[in-house]
DNA sequence: CTTGTCGCTTGATTTGGATCAAACGCCCGA
DNA sequence: TCGGGCGTTTGATCCAAATCAAGCGACAAG
């Protein structure tokens, strides 16, 4: 199937677009990078890629040759098994990093696709491994990146391994509402870009009972839903939902 | 704590513990290293660690400066909830690598605990950085063991959010097998260092639904189980369970 | 050899979440 | 404005795995 996202080069909009310029790049790769280390990183990431919600950057067996930053928008990375059944494996939001996946098999595992009009910055990954052995702190910090990605799964691991429905759930939105925070959106209030069931493949939890479950934390007065619109109203109780300590 | 495993430089036992003439070099960090990259990866392998049954390398919250891999023996490593719970996050075998989950934030995010008595080869990080700055194929193949591991965790979500008891059993059991396979040991039958708790708590199950499938699969003439001795009788069928296909 | 401990197995019962089923309501295109 | 479809909610029932409980067996220390 052909891959209708756009791709544009980088011209005249290369300031507006540069790293040095962006919005997130307090949170994205250049993170420690000093104005002339950024700028050679701003010279090798040449195209942006426009994705449609529903669209893919990638799909498993893909030949694996860049790694994605989202830009604006909302992805999620899903793996499949032969007999059918898959799995969320992560929602991502501005600033992270997509396609990590593909470098040790040199082929994508999963696919990536987009929950909404998105757009991310194509970073061609043996050009990035060079620059990284010239600069140490951009070799550093994609380093702690991909740790990160590691300790994160690692995250999912414990919570799809022995938490139960309502803490899962919990802990997704703290999650939530941590990255918002931390992008200047508000931590209470936000919409969901994923459905029940994505939530659900995500949390190993079918989407009835994710349904369910946010009934019930806003009968308890915790959030308030509508639909895909969800406002925090307690999260320190979340909080303690999460783990798993009943509030006496 | 006190940790009391025990720490010996090498000096004339280099030549026997240098990467080039260790078994293990066709699966560990020295893949794809010309004779004098690995030379120089060697010098900054300075230091061995023998770890007794029980005792960890390092505890969740211990400063990272070092990754280590593993040179003889097995060892597991797991994440510890504030409420006590804990889950058995992986299981490293000899040439596999621990320790990357401590990049992303200078610290330690799990335990890593030796399920039997085991060695270790310490690998200084920042040296490896330095050195991986300057041998591209270090580099890279670095990189693909972070990616492999990020690839590995998907695996195990997608085995604790969709599979069930006993596909993730024959899942794990197959996986064991290869990982014993590609080190030169039978496919078939090995001893399982971990407890039916451990390998409930990474599989997300109680360790008595863990025993109880591993006796179902004796019944039906899959496996013997003897206690830890395991020997596989019929691996494609133990692939179809893992992938949910009954046999006709 | 004996004894104690720890890990494992097996049985009976419970239960959290899945499944099956129906209806609702938001959004979008005609 | 009016349908149609998809995503969501809610209820009734079922079931796989958890929990509770007992006893077994291998191994290590004395």
């Amino acid at each position: 199937m052909l891959n209708t996202s756009s791709v544009q080069p980088l011209s005249l909009e290369r300031l507006r677009t540069a790293c040095s310029t962006c919005g997130l790049r307090e949170l994205c790769l250049p993170v420690g990078l000093s104005q002339p280390e950024m700028d050679r990183l701003d010279d090798l990431i040449h195209l942006r890629r426009t994705t449609k919600k529903g669209q893919s950057i990638y799909r498993a067996g893909d030949r694996f040759d860049a790694i994605y930053a989202v830009r604006s928008g909302f992805f999620k990375t899903t793996v499949l098994l032969e007999d059918g059944r898959d799995q969320v494996t992560g929602f991502y939001m501005g600033g992270e990093l997509i396609g990590m996946d593909g470098i040790g098999t040199e082929l994508h595992t999963c696919d990536s696709i987009a929950l909404e009009d998105s757009e991310v910055c194509v970073i061609p990954f043996s050009r990035l491994e060079d620059l990284s052995r010239e600069v140490q702190a951009l070799q550093h910090h994609f380093h702690k990146v991909m740790s990160r990605e590691i300790v994160r799964d690692h995250g999912v691991m414990m919570l799809l391994g022995s938490m139960r429905a309502e803490e899962r759930l919990a802990a997704f939105l703290v999650n939530l509402s941590q990255r918002f925070t931390a992008r200047g959106y508000s931590p209470s209030e936000f919409y969901l870009r994923m459905t029940r069931e994505e939530i659900g493949s995500y949390l190993g939890l079918k989407l009835e009972t994710v349904s369910r479950v946010f009934s019930r934390f806003q009968d308890e007065g915790l959030v308030s839903v509508q639909q895909k619109h969800i406002r925090i109203i307690d999260i320190p109780s979340l909080k303690q939902v999460m783990s798993h300590q009943q509030p006496c």
